[in-house]
DNA sequence: GATGAAATAGCATTTGC
DNA sequence: GCAAATGCTATTTCATC
């Protein structure tokens, strides 16, 4: 945790995080301080980049993504001008949602959202032509629990 | 894409998606439209549930949780009491931020924020001792392409 | 350095068109 | 979808602990 959050600040995440979509009045009620005091909280939370972005968050179906897959990639080769241009094209494409690169079996996981099963197809050949290999899509089926906050009231130490 | 989206609405939610921390009379700006017209659709929106909700986005490192794991996880049985159990132990798990049901190798992709390894061994435990089985971890090492927005604004049929 | 109270300017929201 | 009007809010200023 980094230092300088107290359990107030801790509690305006939590809040923040569930729904952003509340006046500043409201969340000082929740936490009762003035409405004064937590702007200037959540003010400081969004210039040290605690607070990241406030953001909506949208049914993929119903703006035309049915279709989510996870996939695994690694890279044909690995020198760093290689990976440079290839995490831009990652960068570059917008159906893909998420793009991290991780130890294990696999270099990259990366998340695509899609319109159709041509629309996947479309993609994944790009990625392939960008230098991906041994590319493994796993067709995401169910949400069994969508995007959860970050557990920031629990103190750091509690087990 | 789900009917009566029109071409100002895709642009809202475009924005929305990017930067929800503005005001009313700024998005309307942005659209063209009048202030009222604006918040008519954006309440729309919400209330049909295109918008799921506006959230802070936070910095995951900045709150204490530094480690992010990939987790596939086949399940020990496959009866629909047996799932629904195990489902509703991930939900009850704060740690486990996302949770999929795929096709694939593997039954379920599930994404996990820690404090630190023995954190993330807690709570791989907790999910084995529930019935998780071939569990495998892939540890998240830099983030390529963080959370984009849907695109939207692009039109259905077009490649 | 953080908080609270009062004041102002701006916005969200309603009503009528 | 727009324009005007109202009530409320964000935001500043200033004083306080």
């Amino acid at each position: 945790m980094a230092a300088g959050l107290d359990e107030i600040d801790r509690r305006l995440l939590d809040e923040l995080q569930h729904d952003a979509d509340r006046t500043n009045a409201e969340l000082a009620g929740l936490v009762g301080l003035s409405p004064t005091a937590t702007l200037h909280r959540i003010r400081k939370l969004k210039e040290s980049g605690v607070i990241r972005r406030i953001r909506a968050d949208l049914d993929p179906a119903l703006v035309g993504f049915p279709l989510k897959v996870y996939v695994t990639i690694s890279l044909a080769r690995h020198t760093p001008k290689f990976e440079r241009t290839f995490y831009e094209a990652l960068r570059a494409v917008p159906e893909v949602i998420t793009a991290d690169v991780i130890a294990g079996e696999t270099d990259m996981v990366i998340v695509i959202a899609a319109r159709d099963v041509p629309d996947l197809q479309r993609i994944l050949l790009k990625l392939s032509l960008h230098g991906a290999q041994r590319i493994t899509t796993f067709l995401h089926l169910e949400e069994i629990k969508p995007s959860a906050p970050l557990p920031v009231l629990r103190a750091p130490d509690e087990t």
